[in-house]
DNA sequence: TCGAGACGCGAGCCATCGCTCGCATTCTGA
DNA sequence: TCAGAATGCGAGCGATGGCTCGCGTCTCGA
């Protein structure tokens, strides 16, 4: 046979990358229709992730619902964690500009204000591709997503910068807890309750939860239906 | 250099095999032999899976590991999933074990003593070979354990028995939020931020958060460390 | 003692997976 | 107009995975 020794390196997943600058990126597409394979792959990515299964989508079955060859797809992904990685940064960088768009300024405004609109932008940027985020988070949300580093920045100066007025003890515990709290609640009211969604009790609580532990002294933030004195 | 002509293999679509309708549990062992077979396929199990990662812990590196054959594998257990859960079960066996011991008899105890317990208990079965839980989480976390059940149910109850004592508004979506809050920051604590299982601080900002949620009012719970007055 | 069933073995079938490579088609600029 | 670059194609390679099957070994009750 013609094709001989043919490097072989494919199987070696390598637990950890640490290369983050450049993974071999591949042909960068320079022509409308080149750009818009990639687009049909990336969107065919999502739809394959979410209808399939993150084990049964394979770089053939993408390539295929994107109407595209899988020669295609190689072109302009170097293997098929790429083509993970890129759907993960597309649809984070979605979500940030919901978070964006949400929040505004938040310089000088009470920690009541600050804390209901972050977790009212928080929520609504998790209604963006629901179940493609829970496929996304199941399979490699273990490393840090950039909106968790970006929340959990923006709330632990929060805490730090308050921390007198505040009755927190341990900033750094705290912002865990607060961000994770707030962030799987989230999650999983998008996923497993949407009907929470609708009920304004749900971002009250919410903002209680937080509200109560870091200004345990505080009144209780304003609510959407006024219940309790 | 044309490779051409070649004779094409049929590719068989190859529809299905010879399909096993029945979910067969395979032989339960009746000799003791048989029982250290399992015991030995399940104990390898649970070390490739920590030490080669879910996707490549194959059947027959497990059957090797455990010093065994392939085919004893699949004489007690039907498919690879069948491992799985196998290991899953008995990982949530000894977990469940850990926080019975841990709890004792919580009737007509203080609220703080019961969160306090509760949560020391939660953190202290997470502690049960939490790299193996680490891996199991990424791989099927999504779906509702028993320990998470048992929780689950516990701080409704809880929550629930002592309503007029306490600051909730909305029992449904407080017990939400305290068992999603809760039950996630151990898990991410677990496989993220190992390092928060050592810190007493951690379980005291667990849960202050809980209760000042649920007893706003109430003075702040005893410290593992006196800091604050 | 002995035979039947429980247990253990491992080569190997077949499917699928990630990915390559030679070639066809389309676009672009001089 | 037309050459060369960019893009698209898809059969098929080598690797690996789940799992079967035929047969040898061990155990135990009668």
């Amino acid at each position: 046979m013609a094709r001989v020794s043919k490097i072989s390196k494919p199987k070696r997943p390598a637990r950890a990358r640490s290369r983050r600058p450049e993974l071999s990126p591949r042909k960068e597409p320079s022509q409308e229709r080149a750009r818009q394979t990639v687009d049909a792959i990336l969107e065919a990515a999502g739809d394959v992730l979410v209808r399939e299964g993150f084990d049964r989508a394979s770089t053939n079955r993408i390539a295929d619902a994107a109407g595209v060859s899988i020669g295609s797809l190689y072109q302009y992904f170097p293997n098929k964690d790429a083509v993970v990685r890129a759907l993960v940064e597309r649809h984070e960088a979605r979500m940030l500009e919901v978070m964006r768009t949400h929040l505004g300024d938040l310089a000088g405004k009470d920690v009541r204000e600050v804390t209901r609109a972050l977790i009212e932008g928080l929520l609504d940027a998790h209604r963006v591709k629901p179940k493609l985020q829970k496929v996304l988070l199941e399979h490699g949300g273990h490393e840090a997503s950039s909106v968790d580093a970006a929340v959990e920045a923006l709330v632990r100066a929060a805490v730090e910068s308050r921390r007198i007025e505040l009755a927190v003890n341990d900033v750094d515990v705290a912002a865990f807890l607060l961000v994770t709290a707030v962030r799987t609640a989230c999650h999983r009211a998008v996923v497993e309750r949407p009907d929470l969604l609708e009920r304004p009790a749900f971002v009250d609580e919410l903002c209680d939860l937080v509200l109560r532990y870091i200004a345990a002294d505080a009144p209780a933030a304003p609510r959407s239906t006024t219940k309790r004195g």
